[in-house]
DNA sequence: CGGCAAGTTTACCTTTACGTCATCTTATTG
DNA sequence: CAATAAGATGACGTAAAGGTAAACTTGCCG
């Protein structure tokens, strides 16, 4: 049998309150078990929030993370329905990657900035570390 | 001179409403100059607008961009000054570079789920193609 | 000159993603 | 058995990021 874990170890390690955990259950992004009213997560309820976590940081709203969040878990099913799912993996793959594009811009940027702050530390002679 | 721009024009450019522009005025995320009552934006603002936009696609609050916004233009300045900007630059750096794991990660993993689905539909002797 | 089109401000409305009580069961433990 | 402790539900509150409507000014055009 697979770990059980209760609301508050799980919130503690991922460190999300308890009442997020219970908001997402009630916008259908998880569904955990119940020991009489009890929620009670299963391994796989702790992988799903983690993909929600992660896809929060990634900008996305719960609302859209809840589309492609069954992806994650399809099992063997008919070639139409996986055709879908096919379509939804690439669509979401797209949308990532122009995201990608953006932070690598970004970072480009503001690497460039960097340098040239660091260049013009050097010619005055002063050191470009000790800043926090 | 540098073209100038009104409220309509620059909304209907960068895809977005008078309202939001007036709104991150608000927030003091940028500031047109006027004529008159009349906002007149600048080729600066446009280029601010375009980072705060991106700066929203990646999932950052405004008040994150606003902070960070002014790395863009900083000038020629004092020593202690630009320490601060390399520090602030660093940090949104590393942010930044977090972001990016994030993303590689889930892209690898929609990767291995496309891979596999497509496999999925091969042996089914069914083209992958077609969908959406 | 009358009138529309574009702009302005003020004010309230809405959605998302929770935070914060208040109140109530249930479970364990000295 | 009484007292915490942990969990549940429900209701209300809130911050962020605008949307929407109302009421007013102004510039230009036929």
């Amino acid at each position: 049998m697979s770990k059980l874990y209760s609301v508050t170890e799980l919130s503690t390690e991922l460190k999300v309150t308890p009442r997020a955990l219970r908001f997402y259950e009630d916008k259908g992004l998880i569904a955990p078990q119940r020991a009489g009213k009890t929620r009670v997560y299963s391994h796989r309820d702790r992988g799903r929030i983690i993909l929600i976590l992660r896809g929060k940081r990634l900008g996305f709203s719960l609302k859209e993370i809840a589309e492609w969040l069954d992806l994650y878990d399809q099992g063997p099913d008919q070639v139409e329905q996986m055709r879908v799912t096919l379509a939804k993996t690439r669509k979401r793959i797209r949308s990532l990657e122009a995201r990608h594009r953006d932070l690598e811009e970004t970072l480009q940027e503001l690497r460039g900035i960097e340098t040239a702050v660091v260049d013009f530390l050097k010619t005055k002679g002063a050191d470009a570390e000790a800043a926090e």
